[in-house]
DNA sequence: GTCTATAGTGCGATAGAC
DNA sequence: GTCTATCGCACTATAGAC
């Protein structure tokens, strides 16, 4: 019993089911680990706080996002090469995980202290992109502006795709967020 | 002693003194209380958390943005009345201010509890921007999208404002910035 | 103003994997 | 035996309830 694997995950889905039922702030960290057969010392081993159990495990999402930055063609544009990692990082969000996503990002949408944590995480997200795109030789803020804008359309656009009804693929509503943003600059 | 007025003003800069010299974590909110003579309970009282001293009064600046932009042309573009909102909210951070948000600004940088609370105060201002535009008549996504741009372009021009040596008023920066981002879309 | 629950930390002990 | 995940306990600070 103390040694079954995958404490991890198990922490997290419990954490998730709880959280979803019966809110973020009314679910302890006691009551989660208990809920898996683990004491709160060990939940602590494994998340340095409450919210980074809903959050921990991005750094895959971060690591899509780069590597389709890495594949841009040399010579792109600095918004080529985000609409690259755009594409890259639609990729680890196949359809199939649409219910998962909108569930986890309920509960996030009913908590501030979450939302505080998700934000963070995309900030973290753009200043990774820009630094990427620095190595790739564009200059600042050019570099800042184009991670911030990457991360802003994959933001949108995430958003609508879990939203009910929506039936196009993240990777086609991306794409045509970022038309949009194209557009904004001559009206 | 006991009804002295600007309780909330006193808390907010001597904890801003206190998170300078000791740093966030090492200051409790009993100390901070303490150090003007008040309790920590009368603390909680004025800020819902302790974070919240170094934020307390944001509303000032979002009413400034949100100012400019009822106060850009009813034909203007998105990007023309962000602009606007960037120049009014630029009014707020005359010259004089920049040694004191340098100091305000170098606390927020070491803790990442504070930047996640002021990315999530970011956050809040596109939201009310992005509403402000779909009142004037602007479509999703691309009111949200001029609104997070407003955001992020702010955002580059109050950290190069605040950089040592910077000499040229927030406006301008701003400016040149905003300008950057339409250069961003049209290589 | 007082009291209490919860989050989160530090350290030492223990139990299983190898 | 070593190594590492888990545990137990004592403790502080935040924050909310009363």
């Amino acid at each position: 019993m103390r040694w079954e694997p995958g404490a991890r995950e198990r922490l997290q889905a419990a954490a998730l089911e709880l959280f979803a039922t019966r809110g973020f702030e009314q679910t302890t960290t006691a009551e989660i680990a208990q809920s898996v057969g683990l004491t709160e010392r060990t939940f602590f081993r494994h998340f340095s706080d409450k919210r980074e159990v809903l959050f921990y495990g991005q750094d895959q999402f971060l690591q899509a996002f780069l590597g389709g930055l890495h594949a841009a063609p040399p010579n792109a544009s600095p918004l080529e090469v985000v609409a690259c990692a755009l594409d890259s990082a639609a990729a680890f969000f196949p359809d199939e995980r649409r219910p998962y996503s909108r569930m986890r990002q309920s509960v996030i949408d009913k908590n501030p202290a979450l939302q505080e944590r998700e934000q963070h995480k995309f900030a973290g997200l753009a200043v990774a992109v820009a630094e990427a795109l620095r190595v790739r030789g564009v200059g600042e803020p050019t570099a800042t502006l184009a991670a911030e804008s990457g991360a802003t359309v994959f933001g949108i656009a995430f958003a609508q795709w879990i939203r009910e009804g929506e039936e196009r693929s993240l990777a086609d509503i991306a794409s045509q967020v970022l038309h949009e943003l194209r557009n904004l600059a001559r009206p």
